[in-house]
RNA sequence: GGGUCGGUAGCUCAAUCGGUAGAGCAGUGGCCUUUUAAGCCAUUGGUUCCGGGUUCGAGUCCCGGCCGGCCUACCA
């Protein structure tokens, strides 16, 4: 037998063992501890422990002649065996040197620690799985190939330890979003994914067929408009975590399936909102990541503790473009300065989306500490309530950290007349659909109320440092092979 | 969608001007009973992404395609 084909030298151990009647994938193994559980039981002081019982995969085989130290991952992490001929016999030794990479074992002996001090379990025992009939990849470099990556996700989970934490880190950080809301008394509910009309947000939504009722559905771009219809129901705390989907094109920062949270809560503002979200945040950072400092790969750390900056959007834009009569200036001279601000604008774009351009292009990305923005132009969302005292803007602010906007908060509209208004101003030259249901709804009351959505991906990317919203989803959307 | 860079052994990467495709890890055989990317000796392994073209000769140059990274566009 030639090492040429490792699935198949692999396949060959395997039916040699099968022929000598043992078949490890119908082997089971009790775990009684898991790699960090059976390291913390073993006193500083102490030389010797009590007998564990672990299982997981094997990670790196060190065969020195007649002992062998290997490493196994568990879902904690890994941990260091001890396996020796003489003390587990001659015959299973030798069957125990054909284990490959990437084979799960159990193993059972007491603890010990090793001349340089790692806690490692001296085998009396061990118990072949299941077997791989495909090698790992490379032990030091890991995984690198990007595409390998999303693909073969398990691949990366197995040999990148930075992966690995991310993704326990994104799950962490999920679960202290739904304490958080617990904790505040809002109920979790689930609102349809399979909608006739996806509305909330100015998108343009993937299609598809109901067989049954032949009839299209869209899949929903938004959790808005259903979690507002419980609003009027009288739940009047509700929150969602759930995946929307957007038929747009991606980017580092969008994948065309993306998780959103959305909360409202009625008899408050977005002003409310602004202390919920900035209490979310700093809760779920503390809880999950034990701080708010979060350190960048450049550039100063983002500080997310104590209150966090508030900015008017108007503010931002006289302070980039310098001119405080910037929304009084005609068309024309709006497009020259942003000409000279280094951003091309489109010439047939509105005259608020010009100064949008502006804050997107060139402040948005500056924004790196917390900053909430606010009263922002009214054409920019109709769904939240206008301004009292500037019938411009609307009482909404948009959260960037890191460069990014991570989490929009309204004053949510609850004017049906008004509502509807702007929803039709909206159809006329966008995407947007008008939902008449959620109108109906509306016409019954809905209390008023604070909204807060957030893109819980850019949350993972910037708390776990991530270059790349592909790093935070476990398996991104790309192009079928 | 556009621009740009890339695709070589299971993995990580080399290959000068167009001149016999290599290394490390992994694998295989051997030595080795406290290793830490274990070490030492030997050794297997290639549709160089796919299809055309130029050439005496193509991983390398040209054309087309597939897949991907980055930038950009789209994007509440």
């Amino acid at each position: 037998m030639d090492g040429s084909d490792q699935v198949a030298v692999r396949q060959a151990k395997l039916d040699q063992m099968r022929e000598a009647g043992y078949d490890p994938f119908r082997a089971n193994w009790e775990q009684t501890h898991t790699s960090v559980e059976a390291t913390g039981m073993l006193p500083e002081d102490q030389e010797e422990g009590p007998e564990v019982s672990v299982a997981g995969r094997i990670v790196a085989f060190r065969l020195m002649g007649k002992a062998t130290f290997l490493k196994i991952l568990d879902r904690k992490g890994k941990i260091q065996s001890y396996v020796r001929r003489d003390e587990i016999g001659e015959e299973e030794y030798a069957a125990f040197k054909k284990l490959d990479l990437g084979d799960f074992i159990g193993i059972r002996g007491p603890l010990f620690r090793t001349k340089t001090g790692e806690i490692t379990v001296r085998a009396k025992e061990y118990r072949l799985v299941s077997k791989a009939l495909r090698p790992l990849p490379e032990k030091w470099h890991g995984l690198t190939d990007n595409e390998q990556i999303y693909r073969q996700r398990y691949l990366d989970l197995i040999v990148n330890e930075e992966s690995r934490e991310r993704f326990q880190a994104r799950s962490r950080i999920i679960r202290e979003i739904r304490e958080f809301f617990w904790g505040r008394d809002f109920l979790e509910v689930e609102t349809p994914m399979l909608q006739s009309v996806s509305g909330g947000a100015a998108a343009r939504p993937f299609r598809t067929h109901f067989n049954a009722l032949d009839c299209d559905f869209s899949l929903r771009i938004a959790l808005e408009l259903h979690l507002k219809r419980l609003l009027v129901g009288g739940f009047d705390r509700v929150f969602e975590v759930g995946r929307v989907f957007r038929n747009e094109g991606l980017s580092r920062r969008h994948n065309p399936e993306f998780t959103m949270l959305e909360a409202y809560q009625a008899y408050t503002d977005y002003r409310g909102m602004m202390e919920l979200t900035r209490s979310l945040i700093q809760q779920v950072a503390e809880r999950s990541l034990g701080g708010l400092q979060m350190e960048r790969s450049e550039g100063d750390a983002i500080d997310l503790s104590g209150e966090w900056r508030e900015a008017k959007y108007k503010d931002l834009i006289i302070e980039v473009v310098g001119r405080d009569d910037w929304f009084e200036l005609p068309k024309e001279a709006k497009l020259e300065k942003t000409k000279s601000l280094g951003i091309e604008v489109d010439p047939l774009l509105e005259d608020f989306e010009i100064t949008n351009d502006i804050f997107e292009k060139i402040i948005e990305h500056t924004l790196i500490q917390p900053t909430f923005v606010t009263h922002i132009p009214k054409e920019l969302c109709p769904l939240a309530k206008i301004t009292e005292d500037d019938l411009t803007t609307i009482d909404v602010f948009e959260l960037c950290i890191n460069g990014q906007e991570i989490a929009p908060a309204y004053s949510e509209q609850n004017d049906p007349a008004v509502q509807r208004d702007a929803f039709i101003k909206q159809v006329g030259e966008e995407t947007q659909e008008l939902d008449d249901d959620f109108l109906l709804a509306l016409e019954h009351g809905m209390p008023p109320a604070g909204g807060m959505g957030l893109g819980i991906d850019r949350l993972v990317i910037f708390l776990t440092k991530a270059a790349n919203i592909r790093d935070t989803i476990l398996f991104p959307t790309l192009r079928p092979s």
